[in-house]
RNA sequence: GGCCCCGUAGUUCAGUUGGUUAGAACGCUAGCCUGUCACGCUAGAGGUCGACGGUUCGAGCCCGUUCGGGGUCGCCA
């Protein structure tokens, strides 16, 4: 972009381009200097241009050239010449043509970074977050935020063709009793009073739907005080969409053409539609998982009821009350020496389960860890179901609760398939779960919870149950979109009725107290007219991470937090002043000296 | 809260069985060099081995604690 300073690009500048005098602005990458020669790489956002000083041109100008060090800022004039063919660089789109400089201005001299500014960084995170400014002048950080900022764009497009009203919903809200832990706000003029940052905008949307909106997005900023992992963040862009008078399929149906069109635009990737759907107990049954990798095979296989009898009290015990499965890495006995699945067995301890159960079949032999304790009738059973066959090595978890088993064994899948290489990041995998469990049962709180929040509408046919008190067996019309084993999205077509949405809460174990006053506001307005409505929200960091390919969400947010929810750069968060705190009402209680972060 | 991994020049790493002056590459500084693009050549600077404590005649190496970073289970309506 033409400014009153910079003719073009540095990247931009090509063969069609040549004869022009140019100025060209950005960071000095790198410069060879030869003496009566010198060269300077100069890179903006958009790439790299060679340009050349000559001794034999203006000494002052080239006494200025050999002054520069890297990360200088600058502004280099002259010529775009082509290069003679025996100098071309093919590695650069830029490569055939160079900037003969007449002239250099200097804006800014530039200490020595503390890492090498280049595409290929083994670099340690932690320094990187420090100086991330200089971090997101590596290319490949700045074609994350230019998908990124694509990707965005490509959304607010496709939404709004669709009919959808982008609406801002507030940052300050209040605290909510389900769910995660609340980001809190105090409040200067309430004393003692509390803001609260929104978890996601779930009842503001579907107020807006009772308000008339019919279809709503927006590209909303989530905050969750919970621990972090490679695909969390405390503070995070969900893409929150709802839209009245549909259902399921309605949601599904828009939000696949969305995901097509997003993929096809930004990727030239064609996503096949529709998506496959699975409920929720079929993708545990066959992948151990609610948000199962398609991209490899090796489905799991059930034999809790060939081991039900079995004098094996291990698998036995498990199968009397939970399940006992097994997983056949085919054709891999050889990939899995004894050695690799003793560690393996160790692994599996962090699922929680007894342990790791196993059949190798190798060279016509069986190798078993448990072949003693079965009958040959037993053992030929599972063999059988597992479609064993020479070659194979077969693991087998079992517990009394059956999805700790299958969530186990789902874990092992995938660990299996990342040490085998059978994973391909640029194979994009999507699939629906759906019928999600309604409620599940917290030890923690000795109470049902709501899987998804308590907005979800039951499955019609499951309705009787929540009378009959079977709270567990219920299914809701939550799903979840899910792209190569990342859960992508989430959402549900919720409750319409104020009297559903009141039992609800009640069989929650709200109080009426409780529901007053936490979702007072949300029943009266149930009662001036709720169209049926349903919706879901994208994890829109997750989505740009896989299109990227990169492994952490941490690549594709410009100034991410650590595994400690802290920020390296500004050391957020910090204490701050008394006075401020007083303003707020707020005296400090911390007894352990840790927790005063450095300000 | 649990489990696992990492921490040695600015950076990425090596460092033998615990043993004398802790090395390499890149980067940085200076000099030379007119077609380089990982420029080349020569010389140089650069270290509280994350921190603290312990064992030992002696610790980068062994032990403990702690700090920082990462992965993960729990948690994430």
């Amino acid at each position: 972009m033409k400014t009153s300073m910079r003719t073009d690009y540095c990247g931009a500048l090509r063969p069609a381009d040549t004869g022009r005098t140019v100025s060209v602005c950005g960071w000095v990458q790198g410069r060879r200097d030869l003496g009566g020669l010198l060269f300077v790489d100069l890179r903006d956002r958009t790439g790299l241009v060679q340009c050349v000083f000559n001794a034999a041109g203006d000494a002052a100008v080239f006494r200025q050239a050999e002054a520069l060090r890297n990360e200088y800022v600058v502004c280099v004039t002259g010529t775009l010449s082509h290069r003679d063919p025996e100098t071309v660089n093919p590695q650069l789109p830029t490569g055939q043509v160079e900037v003969r400089a007449a002239s250099v201005r200097v804006f800014a001299a530039a200490k020595t970074p503390p890492f090498e500014i280049e595409d290929e960084t083994d670099v340690n995170e932690a320094l990187r977050l420090k100086h991330r400014y200089l971090d997101l002048r590596r290319p490949a950080l700045q074609r994350n935020l230019i998908l990124r900022h694509k990707a965005a764009q490509v959304t607010r497009r496709f939404f709004d063709q669709e009919g959808f009203l982008e609406i801002e919903t507030p940052l300050l809200t209040k605290s909510t009793p389900e769910g995660a832990r609340d980001y809190l706000v105090p409040s200067r003029v309430h004393p003692g009073a509390f803001y609260a940052l929104p978890q996601s905008p779930q009842q503001y949307k579907q107020l807006l739907m009772l308000a008339g909106c019919d279809r709503y997005v927006q590209l909303a900023r989530c905050f969750r005080d919970e621990d972090l992992r490679a695909d969390r963040q405390p503070d995070f862009t969900q893409i929150d969409m709802e839209m009245s008078f549909v259902d399921i399929d309605d949601i599904f149906d828009v939000n696949e053409r969305y995901i097509v069109a997003l993929f096809k635009e930004l990727l030239g990737v064609d996503i096949p539609r529709p998506f496959l759907r699975l409920p929720y107990r079929e993708a545990m049954r066959r992948f151990g998982s609610d948000k199962p990798d398609l991209r490899f095979g090796h489905e799991l296989r059930d034999i809790t009821d060939i081991v039900k009898g079995s004098s094996y009290k291990v698998f036995s015990g498990a199968a009397a009350t939970g399940g006992v499965h097994l997983l056949n890495m085919n054709g891999y006995a050889d990939k899995f020496p004894r050695r690799d699945i003793d560690g393996l067995t160790d692994w599996i301890k962090n699922y929680r389960v007894g342990g790791l159960a196993w059949i190798r079949l190798i060279g016509g032999e069986r190798v078993t860890s448990f072949g003693k304790f079965m009958t040959e009738d037993e053992m030929a059973a599972i063999l059988k179901r597992a479609d064993a066959q020479d070659g194979d090595v077969l693991f087998i978890v079992g517990d009394a609760k059956e999805d700790r088993a299958l969530q186990a064994l789902g874990a092992l899948r995938l660990e299996c398939a990342r040490r085998l290489n059978l994973i391909r990041r640029d194979d994009f995998k999507f699939l629906w779960v759906t019928e999600f469990p309604l409620f599940e049962y917290s030890e923690e709180e000795k109470r049902f919870t709501s899987s998804h929040h308590p907005f979800t509408a039951p499955m019609d046919e499951d309705l009787p149950l929540l009378d009959e008190g079977r709270l567990g067996e219920v299914r809701s019309k939550a799903y979840d979109m899910v792209l190569s084993g990342t859960e992508l999205s989430s959402g549900s077509i919720r409750i319409f009725d104020s009297a559903t949405q009141a039992k609800m809460f009640s069989l929650l174990g709200f109080s009426d107290e409780q529901i007053e006053a936490r979702f007072g506001h949300l029943i009266s307005a149930f009662q001036y007219g709720v169209p049926p409505h349903g919706g879901m929200a994208f994890g829109f960091d997750r989505i740009v991470m896989l299109m990227v390919g990169a492994d952490s969400i941490r690549d594709v947010i410009a100034f991410p937090k650590v595994q400690t929810a802290a920020e390296l750069m500004m050391e957020s968060p910090a204490s701050v002043d008394t006075k401020q705190l007083q303003d707020l009402h707020i005296k400090l209680d911390v007894r352990e000296q840790k927790a005063e972060v450095k300000g």
